[in-house]
DNA sequence: CGAAGCGTTGAGATAAGTCAATTAGTGTGG
DNA sequence: CCACACTAATTGACTTATCTCAACGCTTCG
């Protein structure tokens, strides 16, 4: 336990993806240290529930690879969802049983858990973890309201297009692979996944993209495959205002 | 209609009445006291614009008394509430310069204020703060992703019958008068605010509101006074599950 | 009184939803 | 290898919830 052990499947701290973005990224050696002590890696494959709303949960963790989304869903089966969980983003809630939401792994998953109560008496000795927490929640907080602008007041278009920005957005600066001012990715979500996150119905979802794709704002390679010639473009279908700082 | 005029004199941290709910809920005496230090009082008026969107925050704080609505707008107009700040809200974000959104009073408020730079080294020193915050700010996350589903997928009854039981719901905990099943209070918001916080326009608010009240879901006095006389009744309306604890 | 702010109500327009048919891609098994 | 089933996506025709535009009523306030 003292020197470097080196359990099954389990990968070193040192040389995770996400080591400097998730909830652990302000942590010093020591602290790492404990962390490694509680922390298990566990996959889900696409389509598999990783948390039923409601369930107890005894565990938190990380997103090492891979995309769930979080989703509330109505009696009569309306379903909204309220957050995509992409590599680094934290899952489960400190200081609390159950989850609200259903969380579901859309591609095949890695997730580092960590037992939750040892978890929750780490963050009560080490500042850097809870502070990281509070940054990153701050940081969905905003997400979260920025979403609700669109669900709120933007047109099916306007929404379509929020949504491809914000991929793309992410692909950027996960994958750096821009080349000019075009951006190429693949989109991770279903039409009906897409009509969740956005509150549409898919058919509604399918027609805009369509209208998107004849107007030239994107090209579509079979159903998945996007490439945005002008960003900027997307983004004023988008409704937002210029480039959001990423093209700089 | 008030009993006690509020004058706010309570400068003393032990009289305020927010002490038990606000970010330095669980702060020691020593803690306190350093909080007194960096703290003092600010009024608003009904109207007035607290925080403009972009501009640069040199203080964050907590509402005392009063609402104030959290806003974002396009750059058309169009407009979407994102938050509702009631008594022992937290206002601003540590770590960062400028609010993403207008924080506007819409009744008359006030603010215990903190200067931003000595609040978050207080943070770095007292943990009891940042746990706190981080609490209250996993709170406001469950409560913008509950929102989303009001905004995505319900329709524009359910919005209203929504709005109106978290109104009723916080009216309950802050004034404990429940009488019997029946709830009574008085809307905070313009028609136009509601529409804003639900995205709808105003006449849709207007309309459903006439119409919860035809069909007696809703009693009301004058445009703002609003009995309910069965508040199971009101949460079938929203569509949410059963009473959601609260009478419990 | 007249103006201004807030709210209600009506009539018609429209964006998005619903229902339904069709296509395309993918895997399965005889 | 071809039928078959199955799922994801597209597209069309029609319906509808909500928006838009507009008129009007009620208070408040100078």
């Amino acid at each position: 336990m003292l020197n470097e052990d080196i359990k099954t499947v389990a990968h070193d701290c040192g040389d995770c993806p996400i080591r400097h973005r998730a909830v652990c990224a302000r942590c010093e050696a020591d602290e790492l240290e404990r962390l490694e002590e509680i922390k298990y890696y566990r996959n889900f494959q696409a389509g598999q529930t990783i948390i039923w709303s409601g369930d107890r949960m005894d565990f938190v963790g990380s997103v090492v690879s891979g995309i769930a989304t979080l989703t509330q869903t109505m009696e009569d089966g309306r379903t909204q969802m309220v957050g995509l969980l992409l590599p680094s983003d934290f899952v489960g809630r400190p200081g609390r049983d159950g989850s609200p939401y259903d969380v579901v792994a859309t591609t095949d998953m890695v997730m580092c858990c960590f037992r939750k109560k040892p978890f929750e008496e780490l963050m009560a000795d080490t500042p850097h973890i809870a502070h990281r927490l509070l940054e990153m929640t701050l940081d969905e907080l905003d997400a979260a309201r920025e979403w609700m602008l669109v669900l709120g007041r933007k047109t099916a278009r306007e929404k379509i297009a929020s949504l491809l920005s914000i991929i793309a957005r992410r692909d950027a600066t996960l994958n750096l692979q821009t080349q000019q001012n075009s951006l190429v990715f693949d989109l991770p979500l279903t039409r009906e996944a897409m009509a969740d996150y956005l509150g549409l119905t898919l058919e509604t979802v399918s027609r805009q993209i369509s209208a998107l794709k004849r107007d030239g704002v994107i090209e579509l390679e079979g159903k998945r495959h996007v490439t945005v010639p002008d960003f900027s473009r997307l983004l004023d279908e988008a409704g937002d205002d210029s480039d959001g700082g990423m093209l700089s």
